[in-house]
DNA sequence: GTCTTATTACCACATATGTAGTAACAGTTA
DNA sequence: TAACTGTTACTACATATGTGGTAATAAGAC
C-alpha cells in the first residue's frame, strides 16, 4: 500500500502528528499558527478524510475526545510528494537543483552533505553486490 | 505579475508549447502520448483555462484554427511551481535532496554541476558588490 | 439527575481540475 | 451553392479540497 496523496492542508495536519505525537483534533488546530489557523470543524473534517485515506487512526479515547496518531510515516509520505513533484519535470532533478541554487536553498555546506550521503550510499550498495 | 499557477494537465499542454511553439489546439492534443491522450475537447477546455489565467494567449488563425502560443516562460512557471513545493517542506531543500540521492535521482556529476553552479553565482555576487 | 460545555457526526457549499459531449459555424471541395 | 469536415463555443459533470455551520451527544460539574 503505497502511502496515500496529501493535500496542503492534509499535509500540515500530519506535521502536527508527525511532531507532537498522538493528538487530539483541538490540539492539531490549537498548532495552527493563530493567523491562519482553520476553524474547528475544517480541522476535524481533514481529520476525517485523512482518516479514510488511513494516512492516521484513532488510537484512544481521553473523555469525549478522540486522539489521532499518524499511520504513515513522514519520511513515506514525502517520499511520495517528491517522486509526484518529480514526475512533473521528467523525472530529472538537476533543473529543480538549479532552481534551488539560484533561490538561494542551497551553499556549499549543503552540497558537502548531499555528495557525503552520496558516497555512502555508494559505498553501501557496493558492500552489497558482494 | 506573478507566473499563474498551473495544473498538471495545464502544465503539460504549456511544455507542449514551450517545446514546439505556436500551435493549435489539434496540435497540441496530438502531441500527448497515444496511450494517455486526453479528448480534443479536454485539451480544448484545458487551453481555454489557461488562456483566462493568462498563460497562453491567440496569436493568429489559420483556416478555421487558433494558433496559440505561450506568454509566460517555462523558467517562470517551473520557478513558480518549485518554490510552491520547497514552501511544504518549510522552505528547506536539504530534505529534499536527500530523497533525490535516495532514489538515485542524483549522481556525483550532477552534483558537480550543482556546485560549479553555485560558485559561478557566488562570483557573480561578489563582483555586484563593487 | 440535571445543566453546561466540549466533541462528534453530518451536512453544505465554493472553487479547481480532469473529462468530455453537443450544437453551431467556418472553410474547403465537389 | 450545397455538402462535408474540422473547429469553436458552450455546457455538463465527477472528484478533490478548503471552508465552516448545525444538531446531537457524551463528560464532567453541581
Amino acid at each position: 500500500m503505497p502511502p496515500p496523496k496529501l493535500s496542503k492542508l492534509e499535509l500540515r495536519i500530519m506535521e502536527a502528528l508527525w511532531d507532537h505525537g498522538p493528538s487530539s483534533i483541538r490540539e492539531i488546530q490549537e498548532r495552527f499558527p493563530a493567523r491562519s489557523r482553520p476553524a474547528y470543524t475544517t480541522v476535524q473534517t481533514t481529520v476525517g478524510r485523512l482518516e479514510v485515506k488511513k494516512a492516521l487512526g484513532r488510537v484512544k479515547k481521553i473523555g469525549g475526545a478522540h486522539i489521532y496518531d499518524a499511520l504513515v510515516s513522514r519520511a513515506n509520505a514525502q517520499s511520495r510528494l517528491i517522486d509526484e513533484f518529480l514526475a512533473l519535470f521528467g523525472g530529472r532533478a538537476q533543473p529543480i537543483m538549479a532552481h534551488f541554487v539560484e533561490a538561494g536553498k542551497l551553499n556549499l555546506e549543503d552540497i558537502r552533505r548531499v555528495e557525503r550521503h552520496l558516497r555512502e550510499l555508494a559505498a553501501q550498495n557496493e558492500k552489497e553486490k558482494t
